[in-house]
DNA sequence: CTTGTTGTCAACACAAGCGTTGACTGCTAT
DNA sequence: ATAGCAGTCAACGCTTGTGTTGACAACAAG
């Protein structure tokens, strides 16, 4: 809407300036008024009827609001901050969003459905335990490069949240996420069963050792800024994780490095 | 103190019902009264002088405090609730800290110094890259569990600061972080350099896979609840990354380890 | 020009949380 | 007993942030 991109990023009440109205008047503190007189409620009647461009402005409300909570978290940050990057003001954002819980449910919502579908798929397929975990890393990679910001956002918060937090999105975003690790879990101990795998150590302290390599991509991988793209990423954790860093030449070549000097 | 443990946490306020003092009489809301009655600053001199319970009490703080913080991150901790877990009042804390960021900078402080000199005195010893990488994977996940949950704490908050967090002691607990994965990437780009490590990606991307491994342990490993050692884990995680999940047994022998020995 | 619709704004009310402080309790030494 | 100290408590002031709402502005349609 206002040309000027953002980078603003006040505490708000910060005022645009922008030297169109001159003064308000905003409250009228009668007390023995009629109390109904009704104008704010039709906020609510917007959402319902999802009209064109509303919708658009809902996403792109989302999108921008998924950025600030990738760096700041749900708890530290204010809608304000929100309202700041998107060069509106915050009472604006009511026009589009009930409450802030809702905006960041929007935010995460269904991206992580989609990691679960195919973890389901990639675990139900026919191909080998290493076949299995190197699609399923390859594809959970490319799903941040693809999503990012959003799936960080709810890497980062997912413990954060209060144990008290027992809303039913919270519950079900939780067991999504174990599902995901129980699919890996399942997975490895397949492998370890059929002798596809090495038993290095349980099959839960071995799949969330891979699961971490991925995960921890949200402290470092912004695929914007990286050379190398997130199926690269994934690739490379693959045939780190299966074949092992150490190159396995002939047993007399240059393999001798572990015993040099 | 008092002999009932904890496991209270209600949102201050919540009253002890000791039944003891009827009722308190606490402000005298005068106005031309004098002013330096001069009462309060007595908890500064308690700091200074250390006595011998004082110093007590105040681990005993920290040591509960970083339980909380670990749960509900930094910001999403009131020191009511830490008051709570410790069953004593909130202003109570105050007499033992200054505020918030000073108890948890108590917390994490130190912890994380020891590990990075650990880092710097491997990369510096003349061991080969896989040993070195082997070493630093087990040290580390030893220190975590050593110390839980201190280390998970700094892990779990590093980011969720505000940028705007600009005071010295950020600045030198991010170098510190810093410190630790330059380390990492300088042990990889020295194996991947005399070829005592495959080269599948940048060593960027190395180091930060094997790094991923062990700082997501935050997620799943609790030392007083895990059949497996901090140790254990460590040594599983390094024999998986040097030598990979796949057994090699096609090429004749099997795949000797880097440091089988 | 008038009227209706869409979106924005400033100011409120309310709640949570931080840090402070005077008053108080309980213990110990004298 | 009693005076002093260590520690605790309830209430306050203040700041930050959330959600609400009446009053607009800008624009288009009639």
């Amino acid at each position: 809407m206002n040309p000027t991109p953002k980078t603003k990023a006040q505490t708000q009440t910060k005022a645009k300036a922008k030297a169109k109205a001159p003064a308000r008047l905003p409250r009228k503190p009668k007390k023995e008024e009629v109390p109904e007189s009704g104008i704010g409620q039709r906020r609510s009647l917007a959402m319902v009827k999802g009209s064109e461009v509303y919708q658009e402005r809902r996403r792109e409300i989302a999108r921008v609001a998924a950025e600030v909570f990738n760096k700041q978290g749900f708890r530290g940050t204010s809608l304000g901050a929100v309202a700041d990057a998107l060069n509106t003001n915050r009472a604006s954002l009511y026009y589009y969003i009930a409450n802030k819980r809702e905006l960041y449910d929007e935010v995460v919502r269904e991206v992580s459905e989609a990691n679960v579908a195919t973890a389901h798929t990639v675990h139900a397929s026919k191909a080998s335990a290493p076949e299995k975990l190197r699609t399923l890393i390859v594809s959970l990679m490319e799903s941040y490069a693809t999503h990012y910001p959003l799936l960080y956002v709810y890497i980062r918060e997912n413990l954060s949240h209060v144990e008290s937090d027992r809303t039913d999105w919270s519950r079900y975003m939780r067991s999504l996420n174990r599902q995901y690790e129980e699919v890996f879990i399942a997975i490895v101990q397949e492998g370890l069963d059929d002798g596809s795998l090495r038993s290095l150590t349980t099959a839960r302290v071995t799949a969330f050792g891979i699961i971490g390599m991925i995960g921890w991509s949200n402290r470092w991988f912004v695929p914007q800024k990286s050379e190398v793209s997130g199926r690269d990423i994934g690739l490379a954790f693959a045939d780190m994780v299966l074949g092992g860093l150490v190159p396995a030449k002939a047993p007399a070549a240059k393999r001798v490095r572990a015993s040099e000097t």
